[in-house]
DNA sequence: CGTTATACTTTGGAATTCTATGTATATAGA
DNA sequence: TCTATATACATAGAATTCCAAAGTATAACG
């Protein structure tokens, strides 16, 4: 399982990634993240949705209730315009880590 | 500047990463991390040293007083065999919660 | 008709974090 | 010589964040 410390730092990108591709609502984006990540990352619904409410708070998605053709209410969640600008920000972000990182992962230690 | 979330995420791998290379100690390695990102990755003191008493007591680091030559003591401190399993283990996650982004940052919208 | 899956919400105890403050020495420069 | 700045480490506790747990309700399946 991936730490609370990763997920974290992954939440909204992820979100706001999965978003992009289409509209979704809470219970269908964890499955989503599920599928993505082969099972290993795994949000409780206890997790996500306070999420998706300070996403929408901030203004990076909306969204409206829909009934799906005679089936219960869904809260469908759209990403804004910007959401699609912070999700640019977000992986210029992740990208300068990630290279940081990678300068590091297979360090030899020097001839100490 | 990297966000908070990122830069905590990504705190541990990096500080043993560099302990990997070689010994260090605090005022050091803040000096190190602001170099190997370009200046965009800055610790402050308050928020390095905590980090680094929690590492040891987890038995990833361990630390010695030390003094180069005259100077004033300096906390030397060294990655452990529990360290670099931990840095195994974060890299795994690391490029996991990686492989689900790259997937998402370049997504076409469906067409919806 | 009972059980499981779907679907969303909220709260408050718990954990984390980092800002601010404190101590002390070395060094550069005025 | 004196002052300012850089070096070097430590920690309390205010502030923030988080998510597990509990609650509500309907649909689907056997």
């Amino acid at each position: 399982m991936i730490s609370k410390n990763l997920t974290a730092a992954s939440t909204k990108p992820i979100i706001l990634g999965i978003l992009k591709q289409g509209n979704s609502y809470g219970y269908l984006i964890i499955k989503k993240i599920k599928e993505l990540s082969g099972g290993k990352m795994e949000y409780s619904d206890g997790m996500l949705y306070p999420v998706l409410h300070r996403l929408e708070k901030e203004g990076l998605i909306k969204s409206n209730w829909t009934m799906d053709g005679g089936t219960r209410p869904r809260k469908y969640y759209e990403i804004t315009e910007q959401g699609k600008t912070e999700l640019v920000t977000e992986k210029v972000q992740w990208q300068q880590v990630n290279a940081v990182l990678n300068t590091l992962w297979d360090v030899k230690p020097s001839t100490t």
